[in-house]
DNA sequence: ATAAATTATACGTTATTTGTTTTATATTAC
DNA sequence: GTAATATAAAACAAATAACGTATAATTTAT
């Protein structure tokens, strides 16, 4: 039995759902076109999830997961500096890694029947928690001022990464990776340890 | 009666299913969507279209007919010299004036019941035959070499606009207006007369 | 105040989508 | 090779959604 998740067919409807749903949204794909762009019959789709809403948590769930992972990676590298955190952070967010699309949490919200707000909602605080506690893990650890909330911070990173990929900002610098540098710096030296080590110091010597 | 195209119910439902058309498609999109969205009942809806077919065909109608117009702007202003020519041509495709979806013209070509493939293929065909006249008009004027075949050059101007929106090459000049810029140079200095004037110079005095 | 235009609602009719089932066709393990 | 398993393809009933029309209520313009 290959039920697993490492299923070639199981990957395949993944990704293409993920595809479509992020442009269209859910209501606007059917399981069909799913089974059909994913070269997978009806019957396949159907052992693996029971509907399109499961198929949908599923999509959604797999992707907060992978940003919250990417975020720990990031916050728990004790040789990468705060600087470098942060510009880590902006990529990933302007990469889109984390990114759950507009298209698709409207539809999220918007059924109110189908129960998904309720739900969505408590997948997002699940992974603000964690993603609070790596911070303030690292704030332990003095990589970050220690007087700054967590849920202030986080605000920030979010903010700041929707600046990153606004396009007259991006015209202002040329690419976004020059964009993401520069605001990059800018934030870094607001939320720095007062006893701050400078930009590119590696900064494993704290133990 | 307000039948007019001033109406602004009208006018806000052309400009409400072309937003929707351009993102999803005509096949996803309902007319029910379309009405929510523009503030309109459907009853008004129907007394403006037949159905949504009918209001795609207007909806495709109008974005040829704005390029064509812009297109023949640019060729047939005698102060304007063949670089800024070009410029302006490829800053009009780029900002998406006559960029039809391509989301929107897949549901155009594949639905064959629709009618609508031939119908589109006529449409298209129209709109090239007046930018070759528009083209040839410039060429009797020695504003472009006149061995240059007006088809070639529309398929040129085509090509190099597919590259300007191209992110590599984006990411070389920084902004797209300078790349631009850079491919418009480029491109006229092989298109002008052989007697051809120099980039800024006016050709009003050919006559 | 009146007429015209528009919305809101309900409705029957299609068309689409869903999820199941059946049959045929590959794949895989033994 | 054969049996067991997995998948595809197609047909299907049931549910849902979209279409287009009709009517009454409301708004807007004059």
């Amino acid at each position: 039995m290959s039920e697993g998740k490492t299923n070639p067919r199981y990957r395949q409807i993944l990704a293409t759902s993920r595809r479509l749903f992020w442009k269209h949204g859910l209501r606007r794909v059917t399981v069909e076109e799913i089974c059909r762009e994913a070269g997978v019959s009806k019957m396949t789709f159907y052992k693996f999830f029971p509907n399109k809403i499961e198929l949908a948590k599923t999509v959604y769930t797999i992707e907060v997961d992978r940003g919250i992972e990417k975020f720990r990676e990031i916050m728990s590298n004790n040789d990468t500096p705060a600087l470098e955190k942060m510009e880590q952070m902006m990529l990933l967010k302007s990469e889109g890694t984390m990114n759950i699309s507009r298209e698709f949490l409207n539809d999220f919200y918007s059924n109110p029947e189908l129960g998904l707000s309720g739900w969505v909602e408590k997948k997002s605080r699940q992974a603000w928690q964690e993603m609070i506690g790596d911070f303030q893990n690292a704030q332990s650890k003095g990589w970050f001022r220690a007087d700054f909330k967590p849920e202030g911070f986080l605000y920030m990173v979010k903010k700041i990464s929707e600046m990153v990929t606004d396009e007259n900002l991006l015209r202002l610098y040329g690419t976004p990776q020059e964009a993401i540098m520069e605001l990059s710096r800018f934030f870094t030296f607001g939320i720095m340890p007062r006893s701050g080590k400078l930009a590119g110091e590696k900064s494993r010597d704290i133990t």
